[in-house]
DNA sequence: GAGTAGATCCTCT
DNA sequence: GAGGATCTACTCA
């Protein structure tokens, strides 16, 4: 298993990467304490020209300002008052492209993940869904801005992908108010994985 | 099983 | 002062 270079960040196109990122397993080490999961639904917020970005139409502000940096970092942010929502940044210095990390099928330190979210038995709704994903893996708005080159938190390949049948891309979640934007098909994820948000396939 | 309301707080206008 | 890249529980059938 081997971290994501820097390079595979900072490449120019977000949706590729969203797509790529499928199968990759997204690690945290608070504390010396591991948790991870293989990544099985993202979705890619194309900047300035997204409506449903924060950074649409090159809002900058002290919140979103992460996704202006460079790529290889995440960004973090609350919603709706109670869940933290992670994000991978990618392309250059400048240009908010960001991917959410949407859900995830969890991979290490299960036990932990139950701790976290308050579970007494693992199900399909511990890594379902962003709010919950950064739940079970510790993350939360304090940790904005920390680099996925870190050993505390990164993005590692292992040599498995998912097979380009068993990935499908859909409209994205929770953008209804983004207009014609809602209708792009920057969603993807894994074909009757039951992590999947969302409805069930 | 499906649909809906409520939670809850930070950020931007 | 309003609303959001959501989740859960509760209702009703």
């Amino acid at each position: 298993m081997r971290k994501l270079t820097i390079k595979f960040y900072r490449r120019n196109n977000v949706v590729q990467i969203a797509k790529e990122l499928l199968g990759k397993i997204l690690v945290t080490r608070w504390d010396g304490i591991e948790t991870s999961g293989r990544i099985v639904e993202t979705e890619a917020y194309k900047g300035v020209i997204d409506k449903a970005s924060h950074a649409y139409g090159g809002r900058r502000t002290e919140r979103n300002e992460i996704m202006y940096a460079e790529g290889g970092l995440i960004y973090i942010y609350l919603c709706y008052g109670i869940h933290h929502l992670a994000n991978v940044v990618t392309h250059t210095k400048d240009v908010p492209h960001a991917v959410l990390i949407r859900a995830l099928e969890p991979v290490k330190g299960i036990e932990i993940m139950l701790k976290r979210t308050g579970k007494k038995q693992p199900d399909h709704s511990l890594t379902k869904g962003p709010g919950n994903v950064s739940k079970a893996l510790g993350l939360d708005t304090s940790q904005s801005g920390y680099s996925l080159q870190s050993n505390e938190l990164f993005i590692a390949e292992d040599g498995f992908t998912f097979s380009k049948k068993e990935i499908a891309r859909s409209p994205r979640i929770g953008v209804e108010y983004a207009e014609e934007d809602a209708l792009l098909h920057y969603r993807f994820y894994v074909k009757g994985n039951p992590f999947i948000s969302g409805k069930p396939q």
